[in-house]
DNA sequence: GAAAGAAGTTCGGCAGGCCTAATAATATAT
DNA sequence: ATATATTATTAGGCCTGCCGAACTTCTTTC
């Protein structure tokens, strides 16, 4: 009666708590997980049992945990849930972190893939539309902190119209500077515009969503300018330096 | 053991769908609840008599059911959640209709208070702001169908920024033209400007939502214009006229 | 007004998830 | 090396929420 696809919530969140577990110490004791979902011990022995039957994470009595490749893949899938909608929230409605979190970790379960794509590109589109962006994100905050102030409407109006006409008049048309996605900084965002790698490179890219259109955040750049930490579409990538001199990118200035 | 407050997310949804039962038909049968939530009639009985424990519904085996007085507000509550959640889906994330009632369905259980205000606050602030509007939605939706278009961005803002111009241009600021609530025509939205009713009127006003800086939806008029369905901040809500006449508000237009 | 049919109820069962208390294994200290 | 503390595991229970099957109570229909 096992069916394959489709784990509770409970035990996504086990998953999950794993792999966070990991991603900060060697190893993965079940009190750390208790200690983490406010569970008790047993109910940690349950769900690991649950878990290993599934054969998400390798488990024997009184050895270490850790998660299989298919565990470790679902429960990464189950992180960026939980990133993407914090992101969500955090930067769009502006709802504090922990909140943001709290509700976060009870969505991760509910909403489908075709929503989640929704949200992903809805903060996307916010942070980058020249019509969004931080300044009217800001407005919103505004506008919540003062019930319905729209007094400043104005004002905020006239700086966007300003900027827009700014940047017309740096280049006919509103054309970010372009460049190689190798030579951006952490922090910095760009819009994939060609990938002028070869078949494998441009293939793998491609898989992991990064296609002309895309949306690429880099997060972090080893001293050498090597593996390159990039986010797309709510998946962390980290890229070989010869992959991200394939990819060309106009910045999106925030 | 009763803990007074907090329901299960099951009772939730058997309120739910007995609201809507008695909004639809005159009587309610455990069979409508049933099919409506696709549950076995056995299940049903079992959920009422919880319902019942906790004075939130009328039941004695084999007679009608309704709501009680606390029965009914909840019900209204959980309601007005998923109306909020769904609108948000599907006016700003442009989530079919179907879809969006499915994740609303779910997550009505789990919004916290502050985030259900948050998302109230966010869709009106979409839809208000001069630098958001439809225009800016549609905009959304054509991102979305085509993988980060943003080529026609210039146009878009050019047309904002027009329409800016123009509006400023009558009359120097962009003052909306103003009106009593009572004058408007269902689907008009407006902002409550101020609140020239009496003493008790206007503190039921206030009590229901209806306050300066408020958004204020009008739903439906009845012929002479007496009671006025209104929407404000995820409530629904019906006032009389004389009521309506003592609200001041500020035309939205679309 | 009796019989058929529909609707509602009770009963026992099952799965998920959590708990406490008791027990077993491992790690640490003397 | 034994005693102690920590950590895991088992065992047994509880609660929610669902189900099917059997039984009861309406409601209709003839």
């Amino acid at each position: 009666m096992e069916m394959a696809k489709g784990l509770t919530a409970s035990l996504e969140d086990y998953l999950e708590a794993i792999y966070h577990i990991i991603a900060e110490k060697e190893a993965v004791r079940a009190k750390d997980i208790s200690r983490r979902l406010k569970v008790s011990g047993a109910s940690v022995t349950g769900a690991l049992r649950s878990l290993a039957e599934k054969r998400l994470v390798n488990y024997a009595p009184y050895d270490v945990i850790t998660l299989t490749a298919e565990g470790g893949r679902l429960a990464k899938e189950v992180v960026r849930r939980h990133e993407v909608l914090r992101d969500f929230f955090v930067k769009v409605l502006a709802v504090e972190e922990k909140a943001a979190n709290e509700v976060a970790c009870q969505m991760e379960h509910i909403v489908s893939k075709e929503i989640l794509e929704r949200f992903i590109q809805f903060t996307e589109f916010v942070e980058v539309c020249p019509r969004g962006g931080s300044k009217w994100i800001a407005g919103f905050g505004y506008y919540c902190d003062h019930t319905g102030a729209m007094e400043n409407c104005e004002r905020c109006l006239q700086l966007a119209l300003e900027e827009a006409r700014k940047a017309k008049r740096e280049g006919g048309h509103e054309m970010a500077r372009s460049a190689k996605l190798s030579e951006l900084k952490p922090g910095q965002r760009c819009r994939v515009v060609k990938l002028s790698a070869r078949g494998e490179t441009s293939k793998r890219l491609a898989q992991m969503g990064v296609t002309p259109g895309a949306v690429v955040e880099v997060e972090r750049v080893a001293p050498l300018g090597d593996p390159i930490d990039i986010k797309v579409k709510g998946y962390h990538l980290s890229l070989r330096k010869e992959e991200a001199l394939g990819v060309e990118a106009e910045v999106i200035e925030p």
